[in-house]
DNA sequence: ACAGTAGATGTAATCGATTACAAGAATTCG
DNA sequence: CGAATTCTTGTAATCGATTACATCTACTGT
């Protein structure tokens, strides 16, 4: 006990006094941490033993400086508001701490002071890879080009025009003419789509495969059931497409929201109209958040396969930051989705 | 153009390549960048110029090393499953990232090695401060005592028997006994509580105002409507408990989830059960979440001012963290909790 | 018994930026 | 005009760990 308390009150540890303690140099203890079978058994021993009596912990910036690597990643997310990111940094900070990476996160909500924040994290060498869920990569004030050697993945979004990320996504376009097909075959012939924000790819591939739909199945396609003006996929962006709805002239018998987030509100503001879900109209989303399930009623949905894209990103990028020197050709990871069917959508 | 691509494909730039370049020496370099005002017009012209021209961008690694502060501070959370922490996690990246610290995450899920690894890096100085969410401070597989130089805050739960953290939260017991006597006011007598995890302080506390709600109110509490066995502050957790519900002899009017997820979880499992609320019973939740407003029906339960939390408490870690040297006394802030009344608690 | 090899450890350079100190240049003032 | 003061800049030590290279010891085989 007097030990840790001595420990916890002196000035840091630093390998010196490890070294002295022991009795060797610091390149032993340095050995004896990094290579044990390169050091003999009983000076180990003795290393080991005064590391443990004085509480060392290896200085991180001393080291990274050193090994020009900090084994921390950078995630960039748009905002943590929509639950749809939670699972995806879960699997994130799951793989990357277990291989004893931090996870260093940055919200890449509209702001130039804060995009430059994190551009200089990149090119000041703090992170050893970055992985852009669902945004831009950063860039400061003089946009300089972010250096090669950092690599940088993308998720749930390409950035179109580049070659030079890695992308792991799934087929949105292919996705969403999926489930619109499946309204089809349910019966449903006037069906509306609550259009994501714009400038957003997905939404804009999302859109397309409702067109896809449309045309596959030979069904015209009513303009004005297209509604856009969602700012964001969130609720308040569903509950203003309930506007939409009441002042159809022929009202759609089904609903296709670009994102869970945005059919749960559409739905709540429907309520408060009277209209019912899935009685008077079905409504259907997309990414099958945790709340899609637990809702009333449940949202029938597309899944998209969180998890598993955020570990096999994890994993990638770790390849890659591993691979120290040469850049590996880029990867294109595309899973696909699962309809998953639920209460929302009625059989007409 | 050529510049930047130079620059992105040349080897890292050094404070080296930049003094060369702009003819004076790295001390020059460093000092017009940190104290403009104390180098010659002339020569801070000749050095930003230099700067522009290569891009060069500062090794963090090396300013931490010679600094001792990283400027990084490690929030742990006990996970991102539950939608709670979002919004504090929001606030803390705000605070931070626009005073130029990163955010590094950890979940501090029951994991050994996790937590290992979270206190090495605490311990090997790679972050300036600590917020512990809902949790405990992580040790090592040696117990080595943190080194109390790194300025630690404990947010939403209290370590009792500690005096070393600064803690920000709110007085779970008042607020829930304030929740429980506002049922009783709306006229319910026959109350049940869903009681979070064990071993949880808030839930210890929920329960405790829960009681003291009963006794203020000169009512008895029947010990069978406390329905404990929530593994977690989830969606599973109340839909366990609605067999509690369907079990009771005497059914309860109203039910208290200890958290806003459980009775959401509750609500959902009850509906299956053609059970109605507010109509057969009333729901109350804990910490209004984003989702307790847009569920249907939607929730009474006590707005927990987790943004404001989540402010303060970066704020106040700031001020210890750049306090270098003295230990700054702890703080203990508590916000006061706000009833929220929506659909589903019917008056009697 | 001795050359050759393997094993263990120490010496010192290195990573890149900061800063105390020194020194030189320019300015002020009596 | 010379001394004192202020500005500006450079030199070199420093932060703490890693590692190439050198050195020394202890075996091995003939």
């Amino acid at each position: 006990m007097s030990d840790d308390e001595i420990a916890s009150i002196a000035r840091t540890v630093t390998i010196q006094d490890v070294a002295r303690l022991a009795g060797v140099s610091t390149a032993t203890v340095s050995r004896a941490l990094a290579l044990p079978d390169r050091v003999a058994e009983a000076t180990r021993e003795a290393v080991f033993s005064a590391i443990r009596e004085t509480g060392y912990t290896p200085n991180a910036a001393a080291r990274s400086l050193r090994a020009k690597a900090t084994r921390m990643v950078l995630v960039l997310l748009p905002g943590l508001g929509n639950s749809f990111f939670t699972p995806v940094l879960d699997a994130l900070e799951e793989v990357f701490s277990s291989k004893g990476y931090g996870v260093l996160v940055g919200y890449a909500r509209q702001s130039r002071s804060r995009e430059t924040h994190y551009a200089r994290l990149i090119r000041g060498g703090q992170v050893d890879g970055v992985l852009v869920i669902t945004g831009n990569v950063p860039r400061d004030e003089e946009f300089v080009a972010i250096p090669e050697s950092v690599p940088i993945s993308l998720m749930f979004s390409d950035i179109p025009g580049t070659d030079q990320f890695s992308v792991f996504d799934v087929d949105n376009r292919l996705a969403s003419a999926t489930l619109v097909r499946h309204l089809i075959a349910e019966g449903h012939s006037r069906i509306a789509h609550i259009v994501g924000p714009e400038g957003s790819l997905e939404s804009h591939e999302r859109l397309a495969g409702f067109r896809d739909a449309h045309a596959g199945a030979g069904l015209a396609l009513d303009e004005s059931l297209v509604w856009r003006g969602a700012g964001n996929f969130d609720f308040v962006s569903g509950d203003r497409a309930v506007s939409d709805y009441l002042a159809a002239g022929a009202r759609p018998t089904a609903v296709f929201a670009a994102a869970d987030e945005i059919a749960l509100g559409f739905m709540r503001g429907l309520k408060n109209h009277g209209v019912s879900v899935p009685g008077d109209v079905s409504v259907a989303g997309f990414d099958d958040t945790e709340y899609a399930e637990h809702y009333d009623p449940a949202l029938t949905t597309m899944r998209q396969p969180r998890t598993e894209l955020g570990r096999l990103a994890a994993h990638d990028l770790l390849r890659r930051m591993m691979a120290k020197g040469e850049t590996l050709p880029r990867t294109h990871l595309r899973l696909p989705c699962e309809l998953i069917i639920r209460e929302s959508v009625r059989r007409l």
